[in-house]
DNA sequence: GGTACGATAGAACAGCGTTCGATAGAGATG
DNA sequence: CATCTCTATCGAACGCTGTTCTATCGTACC
């Protein structure tokens, strides 16, 4: 564990010198750039010009890396969530909060698979939980029933950043085939399903097909908001 | 690709013969017994008494390996749900089917991580997902508010199950340290957090504790559906 | 100056997915 | 019967990964 590296790099060139900051910022950059698998300890290391082993000292595995980049990240969310006014209804005040979750996710769709797998590690995380919970306190619930909403909520926001953000196939992340265009292929497989075994999937391809994917999150997390404040209500 | 991979597997020892039906029986059987990390070329082919290379004769990379693995065992989740009775109310059928692929995926907690991956090859998936939505062609909704409520509906069914079956630190694995004891450690540190800033763990850490996932899930569930009702109802 | 320790790093290790080239076997063809 | 073809198999190798070992540099302290 690092203790006191405060002193600033001094001007050597023969050794690196690093710090917890550096290195999870350069590794937020990785996973920025180019993804997940391009977040290896290789590759960091060059970033930093180091050595490989070198991180180690900050961070005991990648999963460790991986949770603290998260939370690091996850503080600056923390702080856009917090600045957010509260309001008069608390039930707008947590969709409020979960948009901007959901945005941060969107933009870093790697975010989701890390997001409070570990609270110890994670300490932005469990505050953001918190802060999602607060609102719940103002509704007439029980503690099960606020525990159960706020898990709720935090399902629909990760699983559906998660679900829309796994690493597209590649072609799209070139640009060489545009979103729509890979939406539309699998439209038009859809759309020669027989019709009478695929009346559904045969009603809802048009909305599929170019469909907008922070629509869709919004009417996922509208269906749970309204289950709940008719559970608020009742 | 394998084609007329019929013929028996005849008696000679000297070279195995596969078939894709056995390819994924094993490749499933792997994940069940020790979760995704054991599944490697290696150990299949040593299952399978064959060589590492001939594994790519059935399939084409690991991902195919996974969203097949995963539509072969979607495929026998299929089955239960097209057995369930319909019922008079579409919403108590989404919900009886959203049951019985969460139980199916609480089971198997790495197939929420590739179902529906890809629909071109999980031609079960697909099928699964057309059942799922059957049930909203009775409710009085538009087609873009079915498609919305049963991206919701699975969003909120594997998110929920991924989020479970996330591999368990190795100890809990092993047996070594019961789920709750694990729970409890969690919720110990939770206790330590100071009232006036964490008043909403505070208010749920109990809940937590020893918390049941199906009844977790029941409840998230339950709320988009409730939210579903309303709208259909509206 | 010597010593303890925080911090760095190169080299090696075991394991992974994947590819290559060779080849065994069954069925068709002459 | 010999040969040819195509399906299916496999061992060995490649490049990459996370991780560990061991050696060392450089600063702070006595």
């Amino acid at each position: 564990m690092p203790r006191h590296q405060n002193r600033a790099a001094a001007g050597g060139r023969r050794r690196a010198s690093h710090s917890m900051e550096s290195v999870l910022t350069e590794a937020v950059a990785l996973l920025d750039e180019a993804g997940p698998s391009a977040l290896t300890f290789r590759a960091l290391a060059q970033r930093l010009g180091g050595g490989v082993a070198s991180i180690y000292w900050y961070v005991a595995s990648k999963d460790e890396l991986l949770d603290r980049a998260t939370d690091h990240v996850i503080g600056g969310v923390l702080a856009e969530i917090e600045a957010i006014e509260p309001g008069d209804d608390p039930i707008d005040h947590l969709r409020a909060m979960s948009l901007t979750l959901f945005d941060a996710i969107l933009v870093r769709p790697w975010l989701g698979n890390y997001f409070m797998r570990n609270t110890d590690v994670q300490g932005n995380a469990l505050r953001l939980y918190e802060k999602l919970g607060q609102p719940t306190l103002r509704l007439k619930l029980t503690a099960r029933q606020r525990f159960h909403a706020v898990s709720a909520i935090t399902t629909v926001v990760v699983g559906s950043a998660v679900d829309l953000g796994q690493e597209p196939p590649q072609e799209v992340l070139d640009g060489a085939v545009g979103r729509d265009e890979f939406l539309g292929r699998f439209a038009a497989t859809w759309r020669e399903l027989d019709a009478v075994d695929f009346p559904f999937v045969h009603e809802i391809v048009d909305e599929f097909d170019g469909h907008d994917d922070i629509e869709q999150f919004r009417a996922a997390l509208d269906l749970t908001l309204a289950g709940l404040r008719l559970q608020a209500d009742a």
